[in-house]
DNA sequence: AGTTGGATGACAATTACATGACACCCCTTC
DNA sequence: GAAGGGGTGTCATGTAATTGTCATCCAACT
């Protein structure tokens, strides 16, 4: 199972979106919209992650996250802070109470689950992986390089993103809709026929001649990384 | 597993500073509030470096020194002192109780580490790397040098500074974010677009004609020590 | 055949990075 | 304390990569 990550927000809306886009990471995601509940929840059960919002009814997130490090069991517990621009200046107090890092809203979604994983890695190495593998395609998201059959490959940085993101869910389909959200990030308003651009430059970029096409496009739906492909024992070694 | 880091300061939020940059850069670290504390906390496990604020409750940084010395268990165990601004008084006084090294705060923490390993460097030198290589490239951290191809370049401390932190992990990507916390120090407030200047300034100190450039430039990430330069066989003896 | 949805090449706008210039330190050295 | 010198951070400019949109073409379904 993914690590478990614990959403501390009161905005509900806020709260769908992390949800939705951790979950669609494989992440298992609980949350809460109190302070005080989140600390109640954190009694039962110690996640890998908590997220927590700055302003929260209840108790407050930098109370709340002094109150983590005060107890031994969640005393090295990964926190990320969510605070409104400007509210509280800068970095610094975000940290220096206490939160392993700490991201403005509004944020972009694929930057907040790049801190996450970033976090992630930083403690629980075993559950996030730096490599993802699929057929002949590797994809190495410490150094940014991509590689098709050993012969590295040039993306663009929105192409990475989206092979990142398709590579990590396997045969799942995604609308453009979604694929716009966890790529490009939520606010933006974007033509949806964009998407199909985008795959069309992935395609071009990692397709080398006489290899198959690891990207399934889903009439109706919208587009996949193959998943046969990616259990096929394409010659990686050659 | 890295070198193991004691801390004894009650500031909580300059404890989690410094966990958080020591643990960045693979330390294990522990950590307390009380001198009291301390003491059978080293009863326990003996670190290979400790961090010791000067004004503690329980039991104060100058008497635990002290303590720390009389016992042989951690007779030569290398202690840095962290000291409020004051005078040279300080210094002597501070040297004199037995710590190894000293440090005024508020300090940076790029000079923290610094301090750090250079101390471990002279207790634990299996820990520590003085040397970093790569490709054709040395780093000296010892003596501040820097050959190319056998020949000795002159950079600014920045730069000097920013290529060791970037060879110290070659291939990966950093933000330019990351670099002005890791390199530049996590409280100042510099344009990111100065990384740029300062990787400009680096690569056009450690570029010889007709050699190639060993930091890579990741559009949209950052920049990185290319890894496949650091493996590359250059005659280092031509 | 008609209709709908996807692929693709072209294009202009935007963005991101590289670089040279410059103003400001903070030293050292007269 | 004035005059250099090195080192820094910022800015303006140049350049190349990237991106979003469109128009057009093609394939799949009815």
């Amino acid at each position: 199972m993914g690590p478990r990550v614990l959403i501390v927000e009161d905005e509900e809306p806020l709260m769908l979106l992390l949800r939705y886009n951790l979950e669609a990471e494989g992440y298992e995601v609980d949350s809460v919209s109190r302070g005080d509940e989140a600390e109640i929840r954190l009694r039962e059960q110690v996640p890998d992650i908590v997220l927590l919002d700055w302003m929260l009814p209840g108790l407050s997130g930098i109370e709340l996250c002094r109150r983590i490090r005060a107890r031994s069991e969640t005393e090295r517990l990964p926190v990320i802070m969510l605070t409104a621009r400007g509210e509280e200046g800068d970095r610094i107090r975000g940290l220096s109470t206490g939160a392993d890092d700490y991201i403005v809203k509004p944020f972009s979604v694929p930057e907040l689950l790049a801190r996450v994983r970033a976090l992630l890695r930083r403690t629980k190495p075993a559950h996030i992986a730096t490599l993802l593998r699929a057929g002949d395609i590797e994809l190495d998201r410490e150094t940014h390089r991509v590689r098709r059959a050993g012969q590295e490959l040039h993306l663009g940085p929105t192409e990475f993103r989206l092979l990142e993101f398709l590579m990590q869910s396997p045969g799942r389909v995604f609308s453009r809709e979604h694929l716009l959200n966890a790529v490009w990030g939520h606010d933006v308003y974007i033509d949806e026929r964009t998407v199909d651009v985008h795959v069309g430059r992935l395609r071009k970029a990692i397709n080398l001649p006489r290899k198959p096409d690891p990207i399934r496009t889903v009439r109706g739906a919208g587009y996949s990384f193959d998943e046969t492909f990616a259990r096929e024992e394409h010659a990686l070694e050659a």
